[in-house]
DNA sequence: CGTCTCTTTGAAACGCGTCAATGGCTGTGG
DNA sequence: CCACAGCCATTGACGCGTTTCAAAGAGACG
């Protein structure tokens, strides 16, 4: 049952059922706790990993602490793309948002894989190429919305991307804190307090310790779109 | 002659003249005047390309007209390398900085070039790697440091990457405009434009319209690295 | 039950975008 | 060859969104 996780993995995209067994096989299991580091920035890259289950923060730290998350991957998804490209190291750094685990293939057994099942390394590449799309799409927006327009977005972004369907609305499927969410859009954990604190007496969206549910995902796209008239 | 300047190319790293040869001959040139689009974001990515001679800028322009740049493309280097991913799209628009020569190879040629030559596969998506790299490194840098430490980062880029060096200082090869510049930091031209002045009276730069000289990189990378205590 | 992490809220300062108006190159056409 | 028309650059004043700093409250975990 729970292989259909992975089985569900852009990573295995056009591989038939027995190259997909190859490849598991292969896998070996990492566990993580919480918070716990699965790689760092500048690190040789020597493991591919799909998640299983839980969830890793990516994240860059400048020199004077300022942490930037890039994303969060998810059951099926997978990180550390560069070990198929041959290149050195892992360009960010992926720490466990929760307890997590993943499968993880190291760079020789990752190469041969690829080599017997050529779709396998395809799939890692186009991944890559979508990443340095998203990025670019991240440079545009933080140079051209406000920030009330990216917290929104990323707010959607984050239920429509692994959310969990409530009857109420969507819960975002992971710990989120207030500091993430701010190195997410690139501000400060006070100004993302308070636009949650008024889109929560609003109705958009209704928050506890760490756990954000998106309520109206149509009117917090609308903010995305167009910064609020203020009320 | 010429050809030297392909031979240079990250793109063939690795592989024997004979190869080179090969590939070479198998590409169409491409002739751009000032302005030119080559690509434009969105299209079907159909051709890659390898600049010959000029400049290529590659930007996004968002709905509301707002342009970012990303980078710009000497001789020897690529551009559209999704072409190889097998991507349908590519991700930015390409411009001619300059009268510009390009190399240009179809889908269809280059993924026959790429499987009677896999080590060129792997420069192209070596390089679609390093682009994320830098990338998350941009979009680290427009969430945590200032304008006025971007703006002097870029200048110490532009004038490291195809500087051409002279008796005073370093040019930067291409025209670049205050706009344009802006775009590639994320400010506006008048915020450069202040900067800009602030360093001729100071030394640091030289400008004409459209060009720029950096005549003390150390300086200006000192202001990257840490704001100017305002004099 | 205490400690640590996460969150809230206020007040003040400031960097930078925005708007407006002017001035200087450049190359194109009469 | 000169002059006009664009394009590019400069400079000032103003306002606003955000950051910064400080202090305190609430939830979670051992």
């Amino acid at each position: 049952m729970e292989q259909m996780i992975q089985d569900a993995s852009p990573i295995f995209a056009g591989l038939d059922d027995r190259a997909r067994l190859a490849i598991l096989s292969a896998a070996r299991p990492h566990v993580l706790k919480a918070r716990d580091v699965l790689a760092r920035e500048g690190e040789p890259a020597r493991t591919f990993h799909v998640v299983q289950l839980g969830h890793l923060k990516l994240s860059r730290v400048s020199l004077d602490g300022n942490e930037i998350v890039l994303r969060f991957v998810g059951p099926g998804e997978p990180f550390g793309g560069v070990v198929a490209v041959g290149d050195a190291t892992y360009p960010l750094t992926a720490t466990a948002a929760e307890p997590t685990r993943t499968l993880g293939w190291s760079r020789a057994v990752l190469e041969e894989l690829m080599s017997a099942h050529p779709r396998l390394r395809t799939n890692i590449v186009s991944q890559i190429s979508r990443h340095l799309s998203d990025a670019l799409t991240r440079v545009q927006e933080v140079t051209s919305d406000r920030v009330e327009q990216r917290v929104a977005r990323a707010l959607v972004r984050l239920a429509a991307h692994g959310g969990v369907p409530t009857p109420h609305g969507v819960d975002i499927a992971h710990p989120v804190t207030r500091d993430e969410l701010a190195g997410l859009v690139g501000t400060t954990l006070f100004t993302v307090s308070r636009l949650l604190a008024r889109w929560e007496t609003d109705g958009l969206i209704a928050s506890r310790r760490r756990r954000i549910t998106v309520l109206s995902p149509d009117r917090l796209a609308a903010l995305a779109e167009s910064p609020a008239n203020r009320s």
